[in-house]
DNA sequence: AAAATAAATTAGAATTATTCTAATGTATTG
DNA sequence: CAATACATTAGAATAATTCTAATTTATTTT
């Protein structure tokens, strides 16, 4: 993807292309399935040479959560990661060596769900299956 | 159960019952399927008329889930739950109070799971439905 | 059984993760 | 091309958790 798309895609968004947020997509969007928190992006800003408060981080991941370039997720401990992968989707996660892979929707079924209080509706469901070795 | 049970329940689980540590079994363990954050127990500690150092309650929280009396529970909201239920189970999040229910685990049902690595197996599925207003 | 030593426990201080807000920068209007 | 409005940045503040030094409690030695 070139800058100029990068740019457009911001735009697209309803986002201001500032040399921040370019930096950053250019980061995010480099590959498709990926995950980061905070401190991992504000480490390759700076492997790259750039600088940037990790408050400004913070600030444009959630524009770009709030626009749906992004989904906010809750992986391991205490930690917010930052997915590209914005289509509803679950998680499989290997305790084994810290992998982190996507499971598509489909590849899950419920066949039976909870009775859910009244006047609330399911907003998503985060699914993880922990794995071990055999 | 009494003052006398608690001790021994700490006792059995190899935990040293001191006064901060009776006072929070007290709390944990007045019920069942209870969710507690450790800011929970130092509001319910200060309105019994005690004091504890928040380091102290996520400690002794600590020392619990070592021993098997507590699990911990990331939710979606970066906070850290301990559960007194430690049997297998789901969750319900309700976002809107910060609302933490256990669902059985006879209350969900899959009927397709996705494809496993090999030599791999489900060590435990986390699974938080997330809820909204209607 | 008192003193010496070892181990466990507590809580203030430090750290980490995240959010708030005042200052700055950019766009829009007359 | 000021004046005003709105958006963005990042330092400061806050929230959640962990670290560690001091203290307390238990164990051993004499």
């Amino acid at each position: 993807m070139t800058k100029l798309d990068q740019k457009k895609l911001l735009r697209q968004y309803g986002l201001k292309p500032t040399s921040q947020r370019l930096l950053l997509s250019e980061i995010l969007f480099s590959g498709k399935n990926m995950h980061f928190c905070a401190e991992d992006l504000s480490k390759i800003v700076l492997k790259k040479g750039c600088k940037m408060s990790l408050a400004t981080i913070y600030n444009n991941l959630h524009h770009l959560v709030d626009a749906g370039l992004l989904k906010k997720r809750q992986i391991s401990n205490n930690r917010t990661y930052f997915d590209n992968n914005v289509t509803d989707h679950f998680h499989i996660f290997d305790e084994e060596n810290n992998m982190l892979m996507d499971i598509p929707y489909s590849d899950v079924k419920f066949s039976k769900l909870p009775k859910l209080p009244k006047n609330k509706k399911i907003k998503n469901i985060n699914l993880i299956i922990n794995l071990e070795n055999k």
